[in-house]
DNA sequence: ATGTTCTATGAAAACTTGTTCACTGTCAAG
DNA sequence: CTTGACAGTGAACAAGTTTTCATAGAACAT
């Protein structure tokens, strides 16, 4: 994915923010007066450039309508898989389910409302309220991470980031994306299962983090 | 909370299914279109009604731009309680974390367009995903539940319906909500705390359910 | 019977919003 | 030194959208 410009990148948070908070999109105008452009013309031409990057989707036409692009899409397989089960590439991200608890006290950029509605990673990740992360859900299949409870068929949600020793993570591995315990060893770097019956670590050279597992979401 | 006529449920529903499906809020003419007025006002009167009853806050002017309420506000207390601790009422319900897995196959109401996001109630009740639940989460405070596996700091997913024998819910006692297992022995119910510390039993006479916990989310 | 609510039509007004056109300037890469 | 990406102004237009006004039947409670 193309690198986004410092500006373009604000104002991709800056949207994302607004629908955390306010539940709907804001209008190239809204954008303009956040930033104080002269002009919607600056504006119109960030959403182009964040278009064409393919990180945010607009609907021609109409009003306050967009949709972002996905943080990861990941093919099936064996083992602790996670699966990318979603219809095609327009899965969606945004939004919150309605969540009643641990209200942020201020959100320093968008200061202009009262009602605020912590996002769903708001009783997650305590430590980072402020900015709406690109979080997104993933069904765990398999068990190589039971000794973590995390089980076949749970939910996990994973938060890009950069991941410490002992994260638990969404990783790539030989192309396909797997659920595993970050252990760094002095410079060496492995994954790990938890679960007795798989091979304890597993050496990487190369490793794509996707994200790391803030929580899991199990049924009653 | 006054009762919504079958025609403006109907019409709530398919805008939170817009938001659910699309990330975005639907106009008064797709609205229109959906349904098959001839008048716009047709709408336009709807939605008056759905704000005037409290379930739909819009944003006068603006395009596409609702709030919804949220399902349930709760008072404190000790032992497992269940507590509200966003800001004020203005709570909002909407949306989706972007979740890629389960998708529905068809969404009887929602038939015009092909992709689809599985709210973040898909995971978790299998069973009911014709339309958007209006589930909501909270926070669980207490140990009364521990043998269910629901922690203190725990976030239940609470989803309104009618309970069965067996199921864990959220009911309010003497003016308090607290998480509980329902209960059924022939004509009498009961809400029995999953804790050995805990009496078993609470005899309950009159009982206000405010919904069913379907799911629970655990930091990692 | 009478008022109220729900439902709806049809047309137009008023406002919001996305989009386009013409033009300027900076900065780094080739 | 030119080219291209990035960032922006200013004005105007076209389309999208909400909102208002006038009108009316059906169901239902008082």
């Amino acid at each position: 994915m193309e690198e986004l410009t410092k500006r373009q990148a604000a104002i991709l948070e800056y949207m994302k923010g607004h629908v955390a908070e306010h539940s709907y999109w804001p209008s190239i105008r809204d954008i303009q007066a956040k930033f104080r452009f002269a002009s919607t013309n600056a504006v119109f031409g960030h959403l182009q450039a964040l278009e064409r990057k393919g990180v945010l989707q607009r609907i021609p036409g109409a009003a306050r309508a967009y949709k972002v692009a996905p943080v990861a899409v990941v093919e099936d397989l064996s083992e602790t898989i996670i699966r990318y089960e979603g219809p095609d590439e327009n899965a969606i991200l945004l939004g919150s389910i309605p969540f009643m608890g641990s209200i942020a006290a201020g959100l320093p950029d968008y200061t202009e409302s009262s009602g605020v509605v912590a996002s769903m990673q708001a009783p997650i990740t305590e430590g980072s309220r402020r900015r709406a992360p690109q979080s997104f859900a993933l069904r765990v299949r398999g068990d190589s991470m039971i000794d973590a409870d995390i089980q076949d068929g749970d939910t996990v949600i994973i938060e890009p980031g950069h991941p410490k020793h002992g994260d638990i993570v969404a990783a790539l591995i030989d192309g396909q994306t797997t659920l595993k315990r970050l252990v760094k060893q002095g410079s060496k770097t492995f994954l790990k299962a938890e679960n007795a019956n798989y091979p304890d670590l597993v050496p990487v050279t190369e490793l794509v983090i996707q994200g790391i597992a803030k929580s899991v979401v199990k049924p009653i």
